[in-house]
DNA sequence: AACGTGATGGCACCGAGTCACGTCACCGCG
DNA sequence: CGCGGTGACGTGACTCGGTGCCATCACGTT
């Protein structure tokens, strides 16, 4: 079962737990699933459970850290002489390029969980909101003054999220960040009509 | 009708627990602070705290009903000709106008308990959102596409929040409502200069 | 005087989250 | 070979947010 010379335990806790809780979720619902539920299904407890997860929220939302420093970091890495925007359109490359296949197909099952749970909705709204700080803490290192980096901060969130959504449909061709840019550009057009 | 010879209970019992509330929080902190504590100190207790609050957390967004409808029912009162920064500007102003003096008096400690409680600034985050949301379907309603009616209702309440964080705050003399156009019109500024 | 009503208290219960402590394999070391 | 340290996990008790059911008791009504 173990093969090889493999530790003590099952190697990938973390990730079974996160399995288990997906599939109970999209079973049973959010609210109607416990999490002594979830860990019985991946062989392990409720501590356990505590000592991978800070809560029973963030197990659907892990690994969003690395994205979230990536993002932020491409505003940092863009041309000093990069306006806001070309700066929010490279941060949108760095943070698109190293998005997987597998995280594609988590997305849809993810979408369709939280959206029909206030309380995940509530969670995401919150993460936007975090990284949006960021990003805008980032554009004003670079010099860019307030409230244009919120804003420019909130276009690059907003381009984001919808692209994701949009990549995680069936018949989708595109590559993730063809449609961050397109989605970006439209944002730029809309908010040019406005006045 | 309850004139003279009172009611079995005192009045305001919802007004009492979410001044006691607030006083403890201010005090002991969010998390330091149950809601038996709560509801002892309004002297009732804590089926009678739920039965007036769904949670803990909405003790200090209640009463917020009332002015998230005038908002949104500012922008469908909008002239049928207003351009959609003409009818968030119209929104603010009917938004902004019954927001009575009490309610700044207990802005600056509410703003100050949120910011120190991570669990409220999610909560803030989603009412927000959901905020955002509803003046973009209304937005919608009067014939705005997206995803232009999601930045333009993105702006109002940008500009709202951030002219209220500065209403509460001492030495300022202004209107909240003359506030929100000058955010407005900072918003509107720093968006042409994006590009 | 009897009755219905409505806001409240009391109580039992569930689930999330915390904590202290025990367990057991693996690892390094003598 | 044996021995103690380490790290991941289990166990059980606990707190607290939140729900549900039933009792109470003043008030108004009939």
């Amino acid at each position: 079962m173990w093969g090889g010379a493999m530790g003590r335990w099952e190697p990938g806790t973390g990730e079974r737990l996160a399995r288990a809780a997906l599939d109970l979720f999209a079973e049973q619902g959010y609210g109607g699933t416990t999490v002594d539920r979830i860990a019985e299904r991946a062989g392990l407890t409720k501590t356990t459970f505590f000592r991978h997860f800070p809560g029973k929220r963030e197990v659907l939302f892990a690994g969003q850290e690395a994205h979230h420093r990536r993002f932020v970091e491409g505003i940092a890495a863009a041309p000093a002489t990069a306006t806001p925007l070309e700066a929010v359109g490279a941060a949108l490359d760095a943070a698109t390029a190293p998005v997987t296949r597998a995280q594609r197909a988590m997305g849809a099952r993810l979408e369709a969980v939280v959206a029909s749970t206030p309380e995940l909705r509530e969670r995401q709204a919150f993460k936007r909101a975090a990284l949006a700080a960021d990003l805008a803490a980032a554009l004003r290192e670079r010099g860019v003054l307030d409230p244009a980096a919120s804003l420019a901060a909130d276009l690059a969130v907003r381009a984001f999220t919808g692209a994701f959504s949009r990549w995680c449909r069936r018949g989708e061709a595109r590559t993730l960040g063809e449609i961050a840019r397109q989605e970006l550009r439209e944002l730029q057009i809309a908010m040019a009509a406005l006045e």
